[in-house]
DNA sequence: TGTACATCAGTGAACGCGCGTTCACTGATGTAC
DNA sequence: TGTACATCAGTGAACGCGCGTTCACTGATGTAC
């Protein structure tokens, strides 16, 4: 009893590796020029080992890319709770999406995986999906920061928190590629994300806070 | 001297071909998965035309995209002569920046480009200097709009195109990959953009068409 | 205008290697009795 | 507890092909005289 679960987490550790031998990889120089060989030396085994865990190089990356989306909410959770207390709307906003994105690589996965997802339905659905349960999660925080300051949505929170998501999208996309001549903000999420609070949102009584 | 035009007209013919295979294979299963031959079969040549024309694949995608960009803002200057007249802000922007990706051929182009620009400098480079070339049209069409309104921006005319850009590209991105589950606009970039014209400008006097 | 020569874009055969895929195997771990 | 057997994750050698790269060539086009 205790071996049969002992020959599995072995296994699983293999698979994990092999995970994330594929993740450093994509960062590196892009999945599609990584090949098998590269990723199983990477993750100190020989070929064999991927078709024991693998059945295709697409199995292991969803399985990349699911892996990525629980790193993804776990370390929403973790922001979450330090950051609960924090009264300003856009803040929040801003600082709970921003978190998360320390760094390229999850924009580097993310451009990856959205382009594989505009040609492969089944990829597609897994970018929906994990866009759901980020929705979901993200979806309570908002209204209730949006509340404490005094304000409601004016529109049904499900769209107010689909056009936040995407505008903070696009904002951390375009300010990974400044302008060099214009001194502009490095950063266009806080603006746009304000934009899209003040607009979609309407007082309603007075701040908690005061 | 006619003839010394004559010959480089013959290869630049043969570059545009193979440059418009690629973009075809891009399409169709992403350019890290097409192999040269490939290119070259598609496009009516042997591989031995590549290497007399291009000296590797990167050249051949720099091109490539360069040649997008080019259609890219020919087909804007179109849209721009036939919406002129458009009086809404929200709308002409709207329009002017949707017409632009019809189909998911420039969202294919933009995922793939983004991820390398992203690990690229060279073509992080491109890609800024493409988003200057379309801001710097973009400019003035969104500035005479927004006066034609009565209104007037609250920050620099520059920041505000950077922002509106952004974010229409996030919600055009996670419009491809609607909710399943809810009953949305599935088309989230004219209440983005909405927003941020709203939040952005401020009443100046009245509209010009009044 | 005609002949001989030069240029050069694209051909297609040949080379060879990187790598995907297979498979008989090893040795560690678990199970039966 | 010990012996014999079963399972199964990962090994590593072998196969072979797809494809990148080279290069001597062909034939079309241009140039000189």
């Amino acid at each position: 009893m205790i071996g049969s679960e002992k020959v599995p987490r072995r296994r699983s550790e293999t698979r994990k590796r092999l995970i994330a031998a594929a993740g450093e990889l994509l960062v590196e120089h892009g999945i599609h020029k990584a090949s098998i060989e590269e990723i199983c030396e990477r993750a100190g085994f020989t070929r064999g080992a991927f078709y024991s865990n693998f059945e295709s190089v697409d199995e292991l990356l969803f399985a990349l890319y699911e892996w990525n989306i629980e790193l993804y909410l776990d370390r929403l959770e973790e922001v979450l709770s330090s950051t609960a207390a924090t009264p300003d709307v856009g803040e929040i906003v801003g600082k709970v999406l921003n978190l998360l994105q320390v760094g390229s690589h999850w924009q580097l996965l993310n451009a990856e995986f959205t382009a594989q997802a505009l040609r492969n339905p089944l990829a597609a659905a897994a970018l929906s999906e994990h866009r759901r349960r980020l929705r979901e999660r993200l979806e309570p925080i908002l209204l209730s920061a949006i509340e404490r300051a005094g304000r409601k949505p004016t529109v049904p929170i499900s769209v107010l928190i689909r056009v936040v998501m995407a505008a903070h999208e696009g904002a951390m996309t375009h300010s990974h590629f400044p302008d060099p001549g214009a001194p502009e903000p490095a950063d266009l999420s806080p603006l746009t994300l304000q934009c899209i609070l003040s607009a979609l949102t309407t007082p309603d009584r007075q701040p908690a806070s005061k």
